[in-house]
RNA sequence: GCGGGUGUGGUGGAAUUGGUAGACACGCUAGACUUAGGAUCUAGUGCCGCGAGGCGUGGGGGUUCGAGUCCCUCCACCCGCACCA
């Protein structure tokens, strides 16, 4: 019987859904283990083959587990609210509920094909009401609870309420922006709108007046990470700041545990090191410098108290609220032309140019420990949004303090001396202190202690931690997300909704466009915004990781409508064990989903402190995007690479090519074609000719030259396609390609014998669309113009080349994971993309390597037949064929466990291969092998497993374990090396001694010739592994 | 600039504790079978050399009987952060 794997495949798809194989239930006496992928946002685009990558190892592993005994919890969802769906919403008028399910659709039919075993009765989508009714009680707890830094976890306002009341807020220690002390009686006399604005600062959720990243082209606010090089990352539209209300979540208050618990989590050093620089941490000191002559002072953050006596001006952000105050009349023009300079520049004017501009204010400090006045100025290179705002300016020992005050010609004492550090640079924390009072001769490390103590005593500051970590923004003003579950009274307080006013559900329009200047499209809805006496709801949204940063736990219990999920569900299944996601969720989504899962643990709701266990980044699997562009006339000459350099901007836009390799898909038409061959060429060129005339697409064939010999001789290729279709084709057809630029494969010409090959030829076929592209475009995809490449033909002098880069539909570089299924099976697919590489590494799309997956898996297949009858003898197995078998087993489960997929699909082909050879149909031996396959090819071990006989699942089958005794050899084969150098191989007996293996291995042929006329000085024997003769 | 990571054949990659570098594939070469091959099978394939042999894991140095692996140093590339006081 040959090998049809669609065939396979569809009847176990039904038969699988049917059974429902892959139910998990909350209720075993099985060990638990949970494995969980990121949850994909369902575009429009549907699933290209990056995607799969980290789905299928997860499914791997969640199979091997399950074989091993686990009671696995391998679930899937969707992160479904989120701003392209609106987008997609605003230029097709299609609803986002309606697209949104659409492609949800699209993704899981693709998922189905691809044969993963996640138990879909448990999935969620997170803009489902029953979901985000979750969303929404977990916002209203931490709008319930405020952060105790005594107590170190999260409790109840109403306990805030209650010390407030008996003994006001000094004693008080919580994660607060309140700064001001009352005591009961104060705060007893305060009005219930007072109260309640004091209260919105200890709040985990609170509503405050900021200054938010607005992007006015896309209608709303975004977080942090969502703004790139002061651009949106969504479309690259400019951000301003702007200062609006905003709901926000205190996630700062966690910052020491986020930070200190990385260390409790197995992921990898990259992901800790990113979220650790994101929370930022530093210790340093809070001083306040007086103002000379006004009763004002300035509080500056410093790491670096020691360097204090060195202090010789200081510096406030332009947005500083002091500025307006401490301005003197002689310096009011500067100070004003300064910061409407300032405010000018935009942040990517601030990033892109970092000149050294500033403006003196008039006003003067007192250095505590000097007392001498110093100059006070602004200038942008003080952040604002960073510690206080202002700083101390130290230019003897801060290279950005130095080049401020070698500018503006400001005063430079050194303070700390190190000449016994030749290495040290400027910002490194040794040397010896100088000039600096009671601190002369400390060491800096010293000096900087001892400094804190001074100023805590004489009651002008103290040690201090700061962080980078901001509160995270939470408001949208957008249509698609979670309504907030807030009613404004008719007093203006908020207040949530109780859980059973929940969910309270986006309600129904068409009309969701942004609205103007921050009003959320909700804002237009009054008879859903006002509640009648006055009452009103909040009109702004969640952002996307709201719902997506407490989903894993919704899994264990995912129907229950009393509580995100059962206590009982949640102690079952108590954390993530595994989580497998891409590193572009590795700052914001985790940090979230940590922050929240910290909260419901201080609130008993979880049992773990740490939600995911361990975790996998899948590497990317990019695509080449291929590009031409017309060369101008003064390329002709001179070198290749200089003028890359030199004129990369000088092209004009002539031949915007869409596509990348040929067997790459193309936009809309799906391609896949691999053409390798004249007759293959004409057959194409016959079969799409029409279509491409139709639709106004040109044919263009295209390729890439050798690095360095970029000439390129457009009648070799001719003549090459000529020979292969010698005799056997009419080439008229081929005169249209002639027409246009061709070229041959990069891995064609790029081998050494290139004109001497008479075999097929590799043409990568591109279509080129003159709308496709332009300039801008091309410039957008940062082509790596190492493999750029120039071509002649008789219209004129090409520049083309490929780069390697993110899948994507813009750069039409994306390749389908359907077509490749229904080629060539998903079991082979499955099997090739992990065959690709180690899984945590990002690698280019490689096609044309899928055809060995496939061959091995016909050869497996082809085992268990003779001629084409399924045949499998029941013979006890050989030492040979057992030693295959175990020593598969061995590797196999090793290499899974350490994630390590690509060496797993290398041990099934080498034993496939030696089984072939061998020979071998034994059932004792290939009825283990299909359940060790089994997690890889669920497909086709389904169905070998019941043409073996048995009539339950594969995947329900007890995984093999192995044995020592059959790995045993008689004979081993010894490298013998003379100093080091292997000069022969030798088999010796496996049991045999050290003295017999230094005696047998010089007498070994080809060794002795080695050791005429010198001393054997010393003999090495590592049992098992090799010898080594020193001779001299 | 700071932090993290990676450098191995023509290509993707393997080598788990310092012990036969290049497993397994792709590609390529030759052959077999074929109307045909982009199917299948067989053999070969790190580089130089007719050979003996030499050289080889980004460069240089070191430790060791022995280094892709450990140490020092330099270089290149990738990712993240970036005027963070």
């Amino acid at each position: 019987m040959e090998y049809n794997a669609s065939k396979i495949e569809k009847k176990w798809q039904k038969h699988w859904e049917e059974q429902q194989i892959y139910k998990v239930s909350n209720d075993s006496d099985r060990p638990k283990y949970y494995v969980l992928d990121m949850f994909p946002y369902p575009s429009g685009a549907g699933l290209h083959v990056g995607h799969p990558l980290g789905y299928i190892a997860s499914d791997i592993y969640s199979r091997y587990k399950r074989l091993k005994g686990f009671n696995v919890l391998h679930p899937m969802g969707f992160d479904a609210f989120g701003l392209p769906a609106e987008q997609y919403a605003l230029t097709t008028g299609i609803h986002p509920a309606v697209s949104t399910d659409q492609n949800i659709a699209r993704y899981k039919e693709q998922m189905r094909l691809l044969g993963f075993s996640f138990d879909w009765s448990r999935e969620v989508k997170t803009c489902d009401p029953n979901y985000y009714k979750w969303t929404q009680w977990i916002f209203t707890q931490l709008f319930a609870h405020y952060y105790d830094q005594t107590a170190d976890k999260a409790l109840p306002i109403s306990d805030l309420v209650a010390t407030f009341e008996q003994a006001g807020n000094a004693k008080v220690k919580a994660a607060t922006t309140q700064t001001a002390q009352f005591n009961a009686e104060e705060w007893k006399a305060m009005g219930e709108a007072e109260q309640r604005d004091i209260l919105m600062n200890y709040r985990l959720a609170y509503r405050e007046m900021g200054y938010v990243n607005w992007c006015e082209e896309l209608g709303t606010v975004l977080a942090n990470d969502q703004v790139k090089d002061g651009v949106s990352e969504r479309g690259g539209y400019s951000v301003v700041q702007k200062a609006m209300p905003q709901w926000n979540l205190r996630i700062t208050a966690y910052a020491d545990r986020l930070l200190y618990d990385l260390e409790t989590i197995e992921w990898s050093n990259a992901l800790k090191s990113m979220q650790s620089n994101w929370i930022g941490r530093s210790t340093g000191a809070q001083l306040f410098f007086e103002v000379d002559g006004q009763d004002e002072k300035i509080e500056i953050y410093t790491t670096r108290p020691d360097t204090i006596f060195g202090a010789t001006y200081m510096v406030l952000a332009p947005e500083h609220e002091l500025v307006a105050k401490l301005t003197t009349a002689e310096q009011q023009k500067d100070i004003d032309d300064y910061l409407a300079y300032s405010q000018a520049r935009s942040e990517i004017d601030r990033m892109s140019d970092k000149q050294v501009t500033g403006a003196f204010t008039g006003a003067y400090a007192i250095n505590p420990f000097t007392d001498k006045k110093i100059p006070i100025w602004i200038a942008e290179y003080v952040l604002i949004s960073y510690g206080t705002g202002a700083i101390m300016a130290v230019p003897s020992d801060d290279e950005r303090d130095q080049r401020f005050a070698e500018n503006f010609g400001l005063e430079i004492i050194p303070v700390v001396d190190k000449s016994d550090y030749p290495e040290a640079t400027l910002d490194d924390k040794v040397g010896k202190l100088i000039n600096s009072g009671f601190l002369n001769g400390m060491e800096v490390k010293e000096a900087i202690l001892a400094m804190n103590e001074k100023v805590e005593e004489m009651g002008i500051g103290k040690a201090k931690v700061n962080y980078k970590l901001r509160d995270a923004g939470f408001s949208r003003q957008r249509y698609w997300g979670e309504p907030f579950p807030i009613v404004y009274d008719e007093n203006g307080f908020a207040k949530t909704l109780p859980l059973e006013d929940l969910p309270l559900e986006l309600p129904k329009t068409e009309d969701f466009k942004p609205g103007k200047g921050g009003k959320s499209p909700l804002s237009r809805l009054e008879d859903w915004v006002n509640l009648g006496n006055g009452s009103t709801r909040e009109t702004d949204t969640m952002p996307a990781v709201a719902g997506s940063s407490w989903y894993y736990l919704r899994y264990m219990d995912s129907s229950n409508p009393n509580a995100f999920a059962s206590p009982e569900a949640v102690n079952y299944w108590q954390d993530v064990d595994l989580y497998v996601g891409g590193a572009e969720h590795a700052v914001a989504h985790l940090m979230y989903a940590r922050f929240w899962h910290k909260f419901l643990y201080d609130r008993d709701l979880v049992p773990t402190k740490e939600p995911f266990k361990k975790l996998v980044n899948q590497g990317m699997i990019q695509g080449r995007s291929n590009f031409v562009y017309r060369a101008n006339e003064q390329f002709a000459e001179k070198s290749f690479k200089e003028k890359l350099e030199k004129y990369q901007y000088s092209f004009q836009t002539e031949y915007p090519i869409a596509g990348g390799y040929v067997d790459f898909a193309m936009p809309e038409h799906q391609l896949a074609i691999e053409i390798k061959s004249g007759s293959d060429l004409k057959r194409y060129l016959e079969q799409r000719k029409p279509d491409y005339d139709r639709e106004g697409w040109k044919l263009l064939l295209i390729s890439t030259q050798e690095v360095g010999k970029y000439y390129f001789n457009f009648d070799i290729i001719a003549k090459r396609i000529n020979r292969a279709i010698e005799g056997t084709v009419d080439n008229s057809h081929l005169e249209e390609a002639y027409a246009h630029p061709l070229f041959i494969s990069q891995d064609v010409v790029r081998k050494r014998n290139w004109e001497a090959s008479t075999t097929a030829l590799h043409v990568d076929v591109n279509i080129v669309h003159n709308d496709v592209l332009d300039m801008e475009a091309f410039q957008n995809w940062r082509p790596d113009y190492k493999n750029a490449y120039f071509v002649t033909n008789k219209e004129g002098k090409y520049l083309c080349g490929h780069a390697v880069e993110k899948m994507s539909k813009s750069k039409y570089n994306v390749v389908n994971p359907d077509l490749m299924v229904e080629e060539y099976g998903a079991d082979v697919f499955r099997m090739y993309e992990m065959f690709l590489g180690p899984i945590e590494a990002s690698k280019p799309w490689d096609t044309q390597g899928i055809n060995g997956v496939s061959k091995f898996m016909r050869r497996f297949w082809d085992l268990f037949f003779t001629n084409e009858q399924f045949v499998v003898s029941e013979d006890a197995p050989n030492k040979a064929e057992l030693k295959v078998l175990h020593a598969t087993i061995k590797k196999v489960s090793e290499d899974i466990e350490r994630f390590s997929f690509n060496t797993c699909v290398s041990a099934f082909m080498e034993a496939t291969n030696d089984l072939r050879k061998m020979k071998c149909n034994k059932r004792s031996i290939l009825e283990p092998l299909t359940i060790l396959l089994a997690p890889f090819a669920p497909y086709t071990t389904e169905e070998l497993w019941h043409l073996l006989g048995n009539e339950s699942s594969v995947h329900h089958a007890t995984y093999p374990s192995y044995e020592e005794s059959y790995l045993k050899e008689d004979e081993i084969e010894y490298p013998i090396s003379i100093n080091g150098k292997k000069r022969a191989t030798a088999m010796f007996p496996s049991d045999a001694s050290k003295q017999e293996l230094e005696q047998a291995a010089l007498e070994v042929e080809g060794i002795q010739k080695w050791l005429e006329g010198k001393t054997v000085r010393k003999i090495i024997v590592v049992p098992k592994r090799m010898v080594n003769v020193v001779v001299g």
